[in-house]
DNA sequence: TCCAAACCTGAAGCTTCCTTCATAAACCTG
DNA sequence: CAGGTTTATGAAGGAAGCTTCAGGTTTGGA
């Protein structure tokens, strides 16, 4: 039987003041931090606090519970990688499959590589309790947005469009996140942002029912 | 600072007779059912001792602490589909590259499906403490044996063999994952050793220096 | 200036968990 | 079956973490 989660996950005040602002969006940063230098399971409250500079206590006002907070950290960051990928989608719409591929790639590997310690650190997270959920259903909206697009690709049509978004999805997260965990090296992301180009256009032409 | 490993992650004693052997090996899978049916948050080696039938006593008889425990469990995992790989690479020398790879992506994908449960718990393992340094390390001789065989495709001369060998290894493994996080229905599963296949096939097919 | 609301503090309660060790049972060999 | 070895037990020590709350400080408007 799968663990069930937390009663409360969100937040139990809503900061009023410019200070609380600061104070939370310190205290988001700071789990991050935490995370990169200790690991989830060395993750305490009381470390987070300490490192955000304000005491557990002002924590709690927040954030109902731990697992709130990276549940928080955790999907303001795929929320703007997503956001980053539907807008790149929308501008490629009716461009010829190689061009259309490249820009949604491009705009993906730049998104996750723009703060490669937060994408590394929500690895992490994302493993916990519940955190594949939070994945689960972000990723399904990315997954219906790019079909959509595919749809739109002039002059092509796709045997099974369902799948083959899954499979590009599924392929630009794998060898993205492989390559942060590899330490993500200059070198590494452009291979990376040249290749997975490469590795997309080649598949979605060779799933084109029509001809070649 | 990234944190330091357990001082010891050895076994403290070797089973001698029988009994012990189904002991040691109860409490791994043991492990293996609390992680997905807790998560590994909640995993506490009493449970898993319940969970195998022995007291916490006897866990720590052969393993010295929880995380040698989960390590164990992640090792002897990812040994096993190393090993498959392997095989699948060596049979494969010399086949035209289509075939190659169909070969050596069904071993793969096949491996990692044969206990979809065990795949899916150690996906939490691995994010923990030093846990990525495991999966790295083993990656790299996936990666070396890839690689090589790579270069032993007749008529095919790779631009980098390197990185395009780490590209077809983190896309095997990031769609893998993917579909075994989505469930891993056989209809999800057919649908990935079919397009991995093409996927892979239509991929190296493009990197090849030589012309099509 | 004054006060209510917002914000912050951090010691302490309570729970959970890891690990040990003294003791007991099971096994095996001669 | 006797003595030594291997294996199993589980209560309890001790450490660590989550969360609360009673009381203090700061802010911003009247």
């Amino acid at each position: 039987m799968p663990v069930e989660m937390q009663s409360t996950l969100e937040p139990r005040k809503t900061p009023v003041q410019a200070r609380s602002t600061v104070t939370v969006e310190a205290i988001a940063e700071a789990a991050i931090q935490v995370l990169l230098s200790h690991g989830v399971e060395r993750l305490t409250t009381t470390r987070v606090a300490e490192r955000a500079g304000v005491s557990v206590g002002t924590l709690y006002q927040y954030y109902p519970n731990k697992q709130a907070l990276l549940f928080a950290v955790l999907e303001a960051h795929l929320d703007k990688v997503t956001a980053l990928l539907s807008r790149a989608c929308e501008e490629s719409h009716g461009l010829p499959i190689k061009a259309m591929v490249k820009h949604v790639i491009e705009a993906f590997v730049d998104a996750k590589m723009e703060r490669t310690d937060v994408s590394m650190a929500l690895y992490k997270i994302a493993a916990e309790l519940g955190g594949v959920k939070v994945v689960r259903s972000v990723g399904e909206r990315s997954h219906r947005t790019i079909e959509q697009m595919l749809m739109t690709v002039p002059g092509v049509q796709f045997e099974d469009v369902k799948f083959t978004a899954r499979m590009m999805m599924a392929t630009m997260a794998g060898t993205t996140r492989n390559v942060l965990e590899a330490g993500a090296t200059p070198a590494l992301v452009k291979g990376l942002r040249k290749h997975l180009v490469l590795l997309c256009q080649s598949y979605l032409q060779s799933c084109n029912a029509h001809a070649v």
